[in-house]
DNA sequence: CTAATATGCAACCTGGAGGTTGCTTAAGAT
DNA sequence: ATCTTAAGCAACCTCCAGGTTGCATATTAG
C-alpha cells in the first residue's frame, strides 16, 4: 500500500479544523493549560483570576467541550471539567502527515538538484 | 533564567493562538495541504477547483501569512506562495508539552492509587 | 499596440464569536 | 429555614471573519 498516496491528508479536515478553532484563542489555550495538569475545576475554579466574566468562561469551556477537548461531569452543586487528551492526539498525528508531506517534498528537491 | 520547572506551557500561548486560529478553518487546511507538497502555487491555481472566490482565497492566505504558515513572493504578474513549516513545528512542540504534562499528571494518580 | 490574464483595492453584506448584565434555580452550609 | 455559593438561561451589544461584487492596474501573449 505504497501507490496511490492515500496519505490520508486529505478528507480529515473537516474533523480537525474544529479542533485547531477550538484552540485558536488565549483563553481557551490558557484553561485548556490549567486542565491538562489533571486536577478537575469547576467553572468558578477556572473563572477565579480571570479578567473575564463567569459566563465568558462558560462559553469558552462549552466551545472546547465542542471539540471533545474537555468534558463537563455534575458534582452537586459545580460542574467540574476534565481534560481529554484524544483530540489533541488527532491533530498532532495531522501535523505529522503535513510535516512528513513536506519532507518528501525537500527530498525530491534535493534528488532533482543533485541530479 | 534556570527558574524551577518552568516547563514554559506558560507564557506562549500569546504566540501560539495566531497560528492554531489560522488552521482552524477548513479552506485554510486545504490550501496548507496543497502547499505542503512543495511546488509553489499562485492565487488563480490555489482558487481553481475551489468554489469560493479568488478574492475569498486570498484572504484566507493573507491570514495564514499573517500567522507565518505561508509566504508570498512575487513572480512577474502572480502572486506565488510557498509553505513555511517553521510555525506548525512550534506548535508542534507546544502539543508535546501539554502531552507531556498530561502523562505526568496520570503518573502522579498512578503513584498515589498505588499508595 | 491590443487583448487577455493575474492580482489588488474598496465597498458592502451577514452571521456568529466573544463579551456583558440581570435574573432564576439548585445545592451546601449554618 | 435561611443564607450563600455555583451554575444555567436569556437578552443584548459590538465587532470582525468570511464572503461577494465591481472596478483599477500590472504583466505577459499575439
Amino acid at each position: 500500500m505504497s501507490h496511490k498516496g492515500h496519505s490520508g491528508i486529505a478528507g480529515k479536515r473537516r474533523a480537525h479544523a474544529p479542533v485547531f478553532a477550538a484552540l485558536g484563542d488565549e483563553t481557551r489555550l490558557s484553561l485548556v493549560a490549567k486542565l491538562s495538569v489533571g486536577r478537575r475545576c469547576s467553572i468558578s475554579q477556572l473563572a477565579g483570576g480571570s479578567k473575564l466574566t463567569r459566563q465568558a468562561i462558560t462559553k469558552h469551556l462549552r466551545v472546547l467541550e465542542g471539540a471533545g477537548i474537555v468534558r463537563g461531569v455534575r458534582a452537586g452543586r459545580e460542574m467540574l471539567f476534565e481534560f481529554d487528551p484524544q483530540p489533541m492526539e488527532a491533530i498532532q498525528t495531522y501535523l505529522d502527515l503535513v510535516s512528513e508531506q513536506w519532507d518528501q517534498a525537500l527530498a525530491r528537491l534535493k534528488s532533482f538538484v543533485e541530479d
